[in-house]
DNA sequence: TCATCGTTTGGCAATATAGCCAAATTATAG
DNA sequence: CTATAATTTGGCTATATTGCCAAACGATGA
C-alpha cells in the first residue's frame, strides 16, 4: 500500500538498465558516432578517420554501443558497417542542446 | 569546402558538452532522482530515504545534476529542495525503454 | 600459400567515478 | 549561547572507464 517509491528491487533493476543505455551515450566519440550514423551507415574505417583515435579504440566504442542495443553491425567483405538501431535516440540531441542553452543563458554562478 | 565532418575543433567541443549532460544522467540513482522530481520538488532528505544511500552520496549526485544544468535547488529553512530545470529530459525515458524492449525482443546472441 | 587490409581482442597504465565516513556549514529551537 | 537537524565538503579507497599498443582474426587478392 505504501506509495513511497524506493530505489530497490524492480525499480532498481530498471534504473540500472536505463543507466547502461545512457552510459553508452555518455562519451564525446560515441555521441559523434551516433550523430554520424544518423546520416546513414558507416564502416569502422570511416568513423576512425573522422574521430582521429586508434582503430581499436573506435572499435571498442562501437562494441559498447552495440551491446547497449543502440547500433547494429553488418559485415560485408572486409568491412563492418554500423547503423542506428533505435532512431529515437536522435531526439536526445535537441533536449541536450536546450539544457546547454539554458545553462549558457544563466551562466552566472551556476557552476559553483 | 570539405564535407567531411571530423571530431575536432568546434564539433569536438560540442560533443564534449553534450557528453557532460549525458554523463549526469548515466547513473541509476540520478535517473531515479530525475524520475522522482518529475512528480514535483523533493528535499535531500526525502531523496536520501528513497535511494537508501549515505546522505553525502545523494548530495553529490544532486550537485552533479545541478552542475550539468538539469536541476535547480532552493533552500527553505534547513532543507534544500530540488526540482527539474529542463523537463524535456523526461522524454528520454520513453526512448530508453524502447531500446531495452528492442534488445529484449531480439535477445539472441546480441550481447556477445 | 603468402601478404595485406579491415576489424576485433587482450592487456596495460592513466584517469575518472562512486560511496562511505568524518568534519564543516547553516538554520532553527530551547 | 548550546544543541540539534539538514546539507555540503574533504578525503580516502574501491571500482570503472578510456585509450594506446601488440597480437589475433577473417576476408581478399597475388
Amino acid at each position: 500500500m505504501s506509495e513511497k517509491k524506493k530505489l530497490k528491487g524492480q525499480t532498481k533493476v530498471r534504473m540500472e538498465e536505463r543507466a547502461r543505455v545512457m552510459k553508452a551515450l555518455a562519451h564525446p566519440s560515441r555521441l559523434f558516432i551516433v550523430d554520424e550514423l544518423s546520416h546513414g551507415e558507416r564502416c569502422v574505417c570511416e568513423l576512425t578517420d573522422m574521430i582521429g583515435a586508434d582503430v581499436s579504440t573506435v572499435s571498442k566504442h562501437l562494441a559498447l554501443l552495440r551491446q547497449a542495443g543502440l547500433v547494429l553491425d553488418e559485415k560485408r567483405g572486409q568491412q563492418v558497417f554500423y547503423r542506428l538501431r533505435v532512431p529515437c535516440i536522435l531526439n536526445f540531441f535537441g533536449c541536450v542542446e536546450a539544457v546547454l542553452e539554458e545553462v549558457s543563458r544563466c551562466d552566472v554562478a551556476e557552476s559553483s
